[in-house]
Parts: C-alpha cells; sequence; structure tokens
DNA sequence: TGACAATGCATGTTATAACAGTTACAATCG
DNA sequence: CGATTGTAACTGTTATAACATGCATTGTCA
C-alpha cells in the first residue's frame, strides 16, 4: 500500500522505515503548512517570521521584551533578531527603545498599527486553521500534539 | 496543565485552541528536526535541500530527472532549481547533460562523488531518526503518520 | 577599584531564497 | 507550413538567512 506521502513527493520506492516516513511527513507537513500561512499573510505583506514577533510581542504586552527574549520564544530560531526588529521597526510594526537601567537591553513593543494588523490578518490564520484541523477529532488531535512532543524531545 | 510547546517557547498564555497548537507544534516539531539534521549534515557541507536533492537523483538511478521532475519530488517547495543545481554541479555531487531528444530538458545525474557522499551522511542521519523515533510504538508511529497526512490534505 | 569575563546588540560579509522577466525549444492548430 | 501557445531552463535583482566579528555595557572578584 503506497502511502499518501510517497504518492505527494512521487516516490517510486516504499520508506525503508516508518521511521523515516514520520520524520519527513512532518518536514512535508510543515512546508505546506507554512505555504498556506505564507499565502494568508501575503496581502498584509508580512512573512510568517515576523507575525510570529508580533504575537509574540502582543503577548508581551506593554512592558515589551529585549531582543534575547523575543529569540527565545519564536517557533524556529532566527540568528539575526536586530536586523528582523530593525526592519519591522521601519514598517512602524514595533518600536524600540534602550533601556535606561540596563543600556545594553533594547526593548521592544508592538505598535498600534501592529495590533490592527494582527486583527487584520486573523480571520484568514482562523481559515487555514479551519480548514486543515477540523477532520482531525479531538482525541486524534491530542495525540499528534503528544506524538510531535515526543518527536522533539531528547538529544 | 501547561503543554509542553508551551514551555518551549515560554508562551505564558494557553493556547486559544488545540488546532492552533496543533499546527505550531508542527512548525516547532520540523524547526527542531531540520536543526538536528543540518547538524549531522554539517561536517559533509551539504544542506538539507541538498541532501534531499541527492536522495532524489539516487532513487532515479542512471535514467536521471530533469530540473521540473527533481522541483516535483522535493520535500519542500524550491523556486530556483537552476542555481541549485549548478552549485551542486560545481561541488561534483551531480553532473547535467541537455537532452538531444528535447533540447528544452537538461537531465541531472547523481555522480559516484554524490553517491559516496550519501553513504557517509547515512549513520549520523540514522542516529538522528533512531534518537527521535525510538520511544514511540510502531502503532503511535502510524497514527502520527496518519494525522500529519489528514492535515496536509484540502485546499 | 580595576582587570577580566560575560552579555546583548550591532555590523560586515557571503550565500541562498524569492520573485520577475527572458530565451530556447517543442507542440498544436489554422 | 507558419503563427501561436506552452513548457523548461536560465538570468537579473532584491531581500533575507547564516555566520562571524566587533563594540558597548554590565557583572564579578581579587
Amino acid at each position: 500500500m503506497p502511502s499518501r506521502l510517497q504518492d505527494e513527493i512521487k516516490q517510486t520506492k516504499p520508506f525503508t522505515s516508518r521511521g523515516a516516513e514520520a520524520l519527513l511527513s512532518v518536514l512535508r507537513t510543515a512546508a505546506v503548512l507554512e505555504h498556506h500561512l505564507n499565502e494568508a499573510l501575503r496581502p498584509h505583506a508580512l512573512t510568517a517570521t515576523q507575525y510570529n514577533v508580533l504575537r509574540i510581542l502582543r503577548g508581551a504586552g506593554t512592558n515589551g521584551l529585549c531582543g534575547r527574549e523575543v529569540a527565545e520564544r519564536m517557533v524556529s530560531r532566527v540568528p539575526d533578531v536586530s536586523r528582523l526588529l530593525g526592519r519591522m521597526e521601519d514598517m512602524a510594526l514595533i518600536s524600540r527603545e534602550r533601556d535606561l537601567a540596563d543600556r545594553r537591553h533594547v526593548t521592544a513593543r508592538i505598535t498600534a498599527r501592529g495590533l490592527a494588523i494582527l486583527d487584520q490578518v486573523a480571520p484568514a490564520l482562523e481559515g487555514v486553521e479551519r480548514a486543515r484541523v477540523g477532520r482531525l477529532g479531538a482525541e486524534r488531535l491530542q495525540d499528534l500534539i503528544d506524538g510531535l512532543a515526543a518527536l522533539r524531545e531528547g538529544g
């Protein structure tokens, strides 16, 4: 029985192991999701990375967060937070201010414009979520979440 | 109960829905896997994308594949196959030859050096796989694969 | 308090991704 | 057979990722 994934990437030979298929499934699914995510964000000129930053800073509220703290909270690691935040400041999505107490820190905060854009993109993103998650029941959804967490653990 | 993922990305507020957590889990897991994958490939100066191309071309055998066919088989879509293959040709990992029957096509084939490098990296990649997949039983593994496939389906 | 290490951010550089546009060739249809 | 359409690959350009390094500031400890 050829697997769904095998068909998607036009693989002629069966997977050598279920483990390999599982890892590839994760990578493939993330690529598909990221594609849909970027499509939904494109009309608002946002990348998935920038969207992630906005969500983080909205969660932080008026206190804001310094660059290192933002980096720690990103879904995928970004080795160049300085310029990422700089570009977002240019777009007026966030503001930056050097901390007076510890002048090494630069505190980033989401602007009103950033908040407004988050509200604008919300419907499209909820659509992406519902379209893909709907067909999985609550139980299978939780199993999926747990299985993925297990994959991330260890070495 | 705070979820594992919530802790990983230092999120203070609980997820608004299981669906959102599931999508984020996929993206996060893929980022972690990709990181380990790249670490394993780094000593051989290969990126995950290049590794993917080598696997595809090894599977294709001596007939090789044209650029469009390689692109179709990639795990994540690459919009610049020409230069990707060009760089790999410079590294002598693949060879390219214009097809005489249809001169629009350029057939790519894996070289002996490319095959040798695939053999060299295999142990490290198997290590990555065993370390993460081992803790999941066969049944949970299959459920995970099926759940991910469900997420990829549909518009 | 003064040397030294550690931290957080900025900057320089290179390589690659992303997007658009162009060229060469092949297939189709009048 | 010529014009038109479609396909595959290449090329140009810009923006971003990735990596390394440097700089300013703070913390630590003799």
